[in-house]
RNA sequence: GGGCCGCUAGCUCAGGUGGUAGAGCAACAGCCUUUUAAGCUGUGGGUCACAGGUUCGAACCCUGUGCGGCUCACCA
């Protein structure tokens, strides 16, 4: 029996929907704004289950529908130029320009940036435009069908509205020719393809032919089963804004299955996403909005799947900035051992994280298990030597060239979120041998000295661990003989080289660091 | 008002198909007589929100109650 979600899922699409060749899978959303984590969880859960269906062997068609003929409502808070925007109100968002000047308009500047970063964390569908479609009449039967069926329509909204729908309602919403902005009516119908319309806004008055106008598009909760019937979706799953009774879905699904003839996909709901540890760190670029972007600056690829993956969906989880990001890389490693066998645990739990090990892979699961280097240790490192990845990179041997990449990332996260998340407590910078003294006590002096003459004596070998242990013994011997209780001793060493009153473990620390450099730095109280 | 989710150790949360509760953090103790804890080892700690029910047996299934959160009833 399946042990994870993804694999139930898939095994129910097969169950409910029998034999089919290919499976849809289907996953969408609007660009009207920044895309967030959170619309981010949809996308990545349909992808789990696509992966799923793979590996039970079926074919399947991944689609990703960008509604990018939404119209454009507001203007978010975090956009440049909200002056020009705001001009564009009403219209189609693919007529909106990109005030960043980096796309050919608004959608497609929160498409893009979106795209490219999926395929960095294995996410990689077909992309559907609903511009593009909506433009080139592609829908026009299923405007039609919904026109005609129009009273069924409005019955089936009008059980969840408190404001029933009127009379003369019209399951369309119209993009007016001249103008392009939506504040348009509908005037009459004639049964067949042709809609008029007049326009509020500029008065223009006209007739449209559904095969060849790019004007008339369905609103959300008739454009959703449409698509279902044309695209002949298997399986999509939505939020909990979607999933509530009398919400979107459930009057898709009734509309689906009532007007078009079509049975609606199998679904789950989905939970929200919630952003922990960012207080005060907000990035001023990205205004309020937590996008992929921000969690790939402190995530590596794998995790990210990781996190989503050992997740059920319907329940809300965190997605932590704060100390909570150790412990996530950790986790992932224990996860990546216990996969390898190199951990024993028991075979349910085994059988859990093997799985889950395997959907956060972005490509194949790698043949031998990856060098571990320790979030916390690389955290350390990269301090020492300045935030220089390829430096610290370089001094540990074990390291083979083809895991060099993903310890790259490793890294270069671990170095961002300690130079923008990480509390203070766990950041430190080695003094320059340049700067002057800190002003000692006698005692101290002595102590300083005295280790110096330690750190100068002492005889490296090949046995990290046995010189860290050899270290440590010799330095115990300092702060007896210089008059210095342990415990200030060690505050001491601290603060001559990270002016801070704690640190990591001495011994190790300093060995990391290199006892030519400690012995430079040192050297100022000679 | 309808719907969904949650309530398990001090904190954050795990606990497919019922078999007598578990991990991390925190706390505490120890770690070659003096050791910073961001290392290692170990220990303690829970009426599983409450009340009923089904069962030989319930954190888990059923009913109800309380508390908390989210969501729909505009738009998408």
């Amino acid at each position: 029996m399946a042990v994870h979600w993804a694999d139930v899922y898939a095994e129910k699409i097969i169950r409910e929907k029998g034999e089919k060749d290919p499976y849809v899978c289907a996953s969408g959303i609007t660009p009207s704004g920044t895309v967030h984590i959170g619309n981010f969880r949809e996308i990545i859960s349909v992808e789990l289950v696509v992966r799923a269906l793979k590996e039970l062997r079926r074919n399947v068609r991944f689609i990703y529908s960008w509604d990018d003929y939404d119209v454009f409502r507001k203007v978010p808070k975090n956009m440049e130029d909200k002056q020009t925007l705001e001009q564009y109100l009403k219209k189609p968002i693919t007529l909106v320009p990109d005030t960043t000047g980096r796309w050919a308009n608004y959608a497609e500047a929160n498409e893009k940036d979106l795209e490219a970063l999926l395929h960095q964390v294995g996410v990689d569908p077909v992309y559907r435009y609903q511009a593009e479609k909506y433009r080139n009449s592609e829908y026009a039967e299923g405007i039609r069908t919904a026109l005609k069926e129009r009273d069924t329509i409005r019955d089936i909204l009008n059980k969840h509205r408190t404001q029933p729908l009127a009379e003369d309602w019209y399951p369309v919403s119209v993009f007016c020719t001249s103008c392009n902005k939506n504040t348009t009516r509908q005037l009459g119908w004639d049964g067949n393809y042709r809609l008029s319309y007049a326009c509020d806004s500029c008065g223009n008055e006209e007739t449209v032919d559904l095969r060849n106008t790019a004007a008339v598009k369905l609103p959300w909760r008739v454009d959703w089963p449409m698509r279902w019937e044309y695209e002949g979706v298997d399986f999509e799953p939505a939020g909990k804004d979607h999933h509530s009774e009398g919400g979107s879905f459930d009057t898709a699904r009734e509309i689906s299955r009532e007007v078009y003839g079509y049975q609606a996909p199998v679904t789950f709901q989905y939970d929200f996403v919630r952003i922990k540890g960012r207080g005060g760190k907000i990035s001023s670029s990205s205004g309020e909005v937590v996008g992929l972007s921000d969690v790939l600056e402190i995530y590596q690829p794998e995790i990210i799947r990781y996190l989503f993956a050992g997740t059920r969906p319907n329940s809300e989880f965190a997605i932590s900035f704060d100390l909570d990001v150790l412990k996530i890389y950790e986790d992932y490693d224990r996860c990546e051992r216990i996969y390898f066998g190199k951990e024993t645990v028991s075979e349910k739990r085994r059988e859990k994280e093997r799985r889950i090990y395997e959907l956060s892979q972005v490509g194949e699961v790698p043949a031998a298990m990856p060098y571990q280097l320790p979030f916390r240790h690389l955290c350390n490192l990269l301090q020492i030597h300045d935030g220089d990845v390829n430096g610290v990179l370089e001094r540990i041997s074990e390291i083979e060239a083809q895991q060099r990449p993903r310890l790259e990332q490793r890294a270069q996260c671990a170095w961002n979120w300690i130079t923008t998340f990480a509390p203070e407590s766990f950041r430190f910078s080695l003094r320059s041998p340049d700067a002057a003294p800190l002003e000692l006590e006698k005692e101290e002096k002595q102590a300083v000295d005295e280790t110096i003459g330690v750190l100068e004596n002492f005889q490296l070998s090949d046995d990290e661990s046995a010189d860290e242990k050899r270290l440590g013994e010799a330095l115990y011997s300092v702060p007896e003989s210089a008059g210095l209780d342990g415990k200030s001793y060690f505050k001491l060493m601290y603060r001559v080289l990270i002016e801070k009153d704690r640190g990591p473990r001495l011994a190790g620390f300093l060995l990391t660091t290199g006892l030519e450099r400690v012995l430079r730095i040192l050297s100022v109280y000679r």
